[in-house]
DNA sequence: GTCTATATACGGATAGAC
DNA sequence: GTCTATCCGTATATAGAC
């Protein structure tokens, strides 16, 4: 699976995810016409995304989110009661929608070196197709309250617990060989995540996620190639 | 050279840094007794540096700064005339003491795996050594003026080219072996950045920075190595 | 369902006393 | 050199008209 197929299943899923946002804050989002939820959240989100990215969710203001989405300050909190309640929702989505993709891909492949390499390059499609979400997701987490970061903090370490399980399990079928799988696991996650947290230096270079992503995998499979 | 022998290095420049930021902000900064402006610089660096990573600079306000620094919100004012300002201080500072005991260890090596060596571990002794700057630094850069963020990048770029200096060289002269050095150069960096961005990880696991230099180090010469 | 106008609080910065 | 008290702009959030 290439990129430009992956990046229509994401596209679908993003319909799942904005309707599960919905149905998670019923209480806020009162009962409206489904489609003009939809179009606003659309616009929302979008908007915090761009705003956010560029200066910080800390110093986007709700004139500066009204201006960009095209929609009143009043109008803004029938979505959200509060403007951390609007990071939540961010935080959540792009969590959800990339742990049940990766866990499916994953577990559709036999052997631990094709295992490898589905997680390998689906995290990384994952990021190039929602790159605002992962970096976003990444740099305001400290502004998320005890309870929201604790969960972030949880899905980082579940990502690294499906590497680490893919490779403690090479380890013990003799394809891979590494005396620490967990810090290799660490170690892999680091170089994914810059994917997205470089976005401008590798978009700049002309590397395609495809040629980033073989890169990655040609250099683990080196590393973890027995000697 | 351990990590114990090197932190007393970083602790004796660290003084000649705090001289310099003086010495660039006479204006702001006016005649003092060196030992106040000293022990307040100090006071006030940690202070910014204690709550911004854990809330963001953005987010800790003035009052925050001068409860935690013990300083009132006038005398702050007498060492740096915005809050602007002193987040360029901070960046800036980094920055200068980083590249130059880099700069310096590197030089002091012959071959290219030497070079090699002694970049990564440099590197990821000055991080350990100065982690709350590295964190800070990485994370508020965009809440830099353009001018001031466009010298991040650059610092940032400064960084992947020492390392993609050593492995050209190391490709041509045959001891190394990888079909694209800049990229090789970028995961490099991307590994040691995760040493200070995921510190509370890795603190929690009990691993040291010589032991995650040792598994970067031989990570990286498996994979240069020419088959 | 969405707008405009506004309440209320909190931010950075400074004036002037000591 | 440092403190306290305060100015004034801008922030989030909401009330009430349409």
């Amino acid at each position: 699976m290439t990129y430009a197929e992956f990046s229509r299943v994401v596209t679908i899923s993003k319909k799942d995810i904005y309707q599960e946002t919905i149905a998670e804050n019923r209480e806020t989002m009162r009962v409206k016409k489904e489609k003009t939820v939809f179009k606003n959240l659309e616009r929302i989100f979008g908007a915090v995304l761009k705003i956010s990215n560029r200066k910080g969710f800390k110093a986007m203001s709700m004139r500066d989110l009204s201006r960009e989405s095209g929609l009143s300050m009043g109008a803004l909190y029938t979505y959200f009661s509060s403007k951390d309640e609007l990071l939540e929702m961010l935080q959540n989505q792009q969590r959800s929608i990339s742990q049940r993709i990766l866990r499916q891909r994953v577990s559709e492949e036999q052997t631990v070196a094709a295992k490898l390499k589905a997680a390998i390059f689906t995290h990384l499609y994952l990021s190039e197709a929602m790159q605002p979400w992962y970096y976003f997701s990444f740099m305001e987490a400290k502004n998320l309250n005890k309870i929201e970061r604790d969960k972030a903090v949880a899905s980082d370490l579940h990502l690294e617990k499906v590497f680490e399980d893919i490779i403690e399990q090479g380890n013990l079928e003799g394809g891979f060989s590494t005396p620490n799988s967990q810090l290799t696991a660490s170690i892999i996650q680091a170089m994914l995540q810059d994917w997205y947290l470089k976005r401008y230096k590798y978009a700049k270079r002309g590397i395609s996620v495809d040629q980033y992503a073989e890169f990655v995998m040609d250099l683990i499979k080196k590393y973890l190639s027995p000697a």
